[in-house]
DNA sequence: AAAATTACTTAACACTGTTAATAAATAAAA
DNA sequence: TTTTATTTATTAACAGTGTTAAGTAATTTT
């Protein structure tokens, strides 16, 4: 009974294909620029036969979404291998703010947009987003791992941990949606920084908080 | 020559209650169900007739924008008055997380969402966003203060405002898209903790962490 | 009263996501 | 091998979106 699984091979390769053209409308154009009518004449078929592989547009979004989330432990996965929790958190921390500068696009659908994770907890209640918990687990034990050697003692280590994320997400967060942007360049008073380093800037005052407190 | 001011006046007037309109729509369905139509169909005028007072939707949704900074900034200025700078620091962020737990529709459009702040970069290029800029002038003022007393000394006043406004919009921006949800309930150690105290409970650590540097 | 300006509406364009009904291609059964 | 059944893809359509051009009604000015 081959032909079951030639054809459900099939499924999948289609499916691929469609996100394949999805993704590269998504990254040159933008989400809302997205429409499935494009992606249809992208694979060169009927807008309709999207429907037969794919739920509907935010299924789509979460699929692009959980694309996302492997570029993401991509960069990460080297981090496995830093020996010092600290030297970690700071490289997490880093490439975090990297990955949102070089796919800002991507960072969106991941972390600002609604959607996905509405469709997450509309259509897959049970399984909770593990993508997202492996990355949080990641980043909790080396919170601990910074604890086990004397950093920010006596604090707790999930809120430790929530706190670093939403750190560098706050920062990635407002530098997309361009709002250092506005604030940097008149009412700073020291010179228009290039926006890049300005995300590493201010991480590293965090670090710098961070540190003292050994 | 009164006629041209009871006129002004009257399309004064006339934008006023369109917005209202789309307030109404935008706190009760959100968004991206506020159509033009809709707003049309609420003041009983045609459609078109909101393209002879707003240039375009983007332009309402600025104006909303505007109306959301009038209400965070009714919260802040009762907090001019505390004296301790380091108190006031700590209210003015509690003050916002609590803004964004009350309005989290007009957080969204006030903070994550782009599509006016690209309209301010796009239209008034020159007046560089006043809002925010007084915002956080105003925090960037407590953190100087802050620093007078001693507190997170050696760190640059804009990068400590930067770091303290990013720390609290991060948590606020993860709680609204719903990320601390999912991680929170199954990944946590600790049992579900109400969400909103979460917020709090981590902003806490965040100040812990501040207090510890005096 | 006639002309000009202003305020507003109707109709339409070019899109969007999505579904129901239909045709074509393939596989299973006779 | 021919007929039936199933899968796969398509066309047409619905109900909506933001937005603009053209036309109408009301008001002011001449």
């Amino acid at each position: 009974m081959g032909i079951k699984e030639r054809k459900e091979r099939h499924r999948e390769d289609f499916k691929a294909k469609i996100l394949q053209a999805a993704k590269k409308l998504f990254v040159t154009e933008g989400y809302e620029a997205t429409s499935i009518r494009k992606i249809a004449a992208e694979i060169e078929f009927s807008p309709t036969t999207i429907y037969l592989y794919y739920k509907d547009k935010t299924d789509i979004a979460y699929a692009l979404h959980q694309e996302g989330f492997g570029l993401l432990r991509e960069r990460f996965s080297t981090l496995a291998y830093v020996d010092d929790p600290f030297e970690r958190l700071k490289a997490m921390g880093r490439g975090y703010i990297q990955f949102a500068v070089d796919h800002p696009d991507f960072y969106e659908l991941m972390f600002i947009m609604k959607e996905p994770m509405q469709y997450l907890q509309a259509h897959h209640p049970e399984e909770e987003w593990p993508e997202g918990e492996r990355v949080f687990d990641a980043l909790m034990q080396t919170v601990d791992g910074c604890k086990a050697r004397g950093y920010f003692s006596s604090m707790n280590t999930e809120e430790m941990a929530m706190l670093s994320w939403s750190m560098v997400h706050g920062l990635c967060s407002l530098h997309i949606t361009s709002h250092f942007k506005h604030i940097a360049e008149k009412c700073s008073g020291i010179e228009l920084v290039k926006q890049d380093t300005l995300l590493v800037n201010v991480f590293s005052a965090y670090l710098q908080l961070l540190e003292r407190l050994k």
